[in-house]
DNA sequence: CTGCCTGCAAACTCTTTGCACGAAT
DNA sequence: ATTCGTGCAAAGAGTTTGCAGGCAG
């Protein structure tokens, strides 16, 4: 999905749910848009903010909610105090994390079986499956090896 | 593993450690091991305080990570603030989480494929595994079909 | 005795919220 | 003109930490 295309579905889902195209609104998308990594709310601010320097912290997280709900972007919430988010390009995108606990950097694997899991454990509980998550936490072999985590760079 | 050897287990990690073998962090130990569900730390500051009223909220923070750190017991994030704890019954458990929204019980699925699957994708990338997580968050039916969630009698 | 442990309360981090002003429809 | 959206700053939740006194070894 390109950025024009994902920029419609953000003021569409805003239509519909009866909900304004504010100048800030689509700051935090473009800011959010234009990154490649996993970003934290604060780092959201920050570049909101070069695009429109009136852009509050409350409404980032005002938005956010609005961007994970209309599947623009996906949460990740590897089990730090603070949530990552991330563009969504595929609406049914079914991914595992692997994250270096070296430099806190996040790698993506598509993981289709994840949803086949959950149907089968939920079902046998009397539950129906909303989301799943499969997380890996490794160490760097870079960093142990040579003292500096080659993936720090990169995040 | 019972409570009488989990409790010399946590005696003997204190000795290796250097650690001091206290009033209150025994009755952290037992308030936690006393737990049949999982528990906040909150939970255990007020268990921990029926037990011996002089124990701290923050001496229950300092310990806990004790208690994680010797697979006496075990973390379990599910993404919201705050973090649940649970007796840790076998040393190697490779165990995922079915967990209900509506009423936030945890159960607790055996899920032995979660480390091969954690091996696989992590040196693909050049990283070791430690630790790896498989969540489910799931609606009741109950819930819907009744408006009561019936796990939540017992959570 | 020595130095780790403790309780207390303040500090911290991330996030949410009340309020009055401002802007989209 | 309405009504929703916004920035600001304070509040909130969970957790961590500095300090002075206390207890295990």
């Amino acid at each position: 999905m390109s950025n024009d295309a994902a920029r419609e579905k953000f003021k569409a889902y805003l239509a519909t749910k009866g909900l304004r195209v504010t100048n800030q609104r689509l700051a935090i998308f473009e800011a959010a848009f234009a990154r490649t990594e996993h970003f934290t709310a604060e780092e959201l601010v920050t570049h909101a903010r070069s695009i429109d320097d009136s852009v509050s912290r409350a409404t980032v997280y005002r938005t956010l909610p609005i961007m994970t709900e209309s599947a623009l972007l996906r949460e990740v919430d590897i089990g730090k105090n603070l949530k990552y988010y991330h563009p969504n390009t595929d609406n049914n995108a079914q991914v595992a994390q692997v994250i270096c606990i070296d430099c806190d950097k996040i790698f993506e694997i598509s993981a289709p079986f994840m949803e086949w899991y959950g149907n089968t454990v939920s079902t046998k509980l009397g539950l129906t499956p909303v989301t799943q998550r499969l997380q890996v936490n490794a160490h760097c072999n870079t960093l142990r090896d040579t003292g500096v985590c080659k993936h720090r760079d990169s995040a």
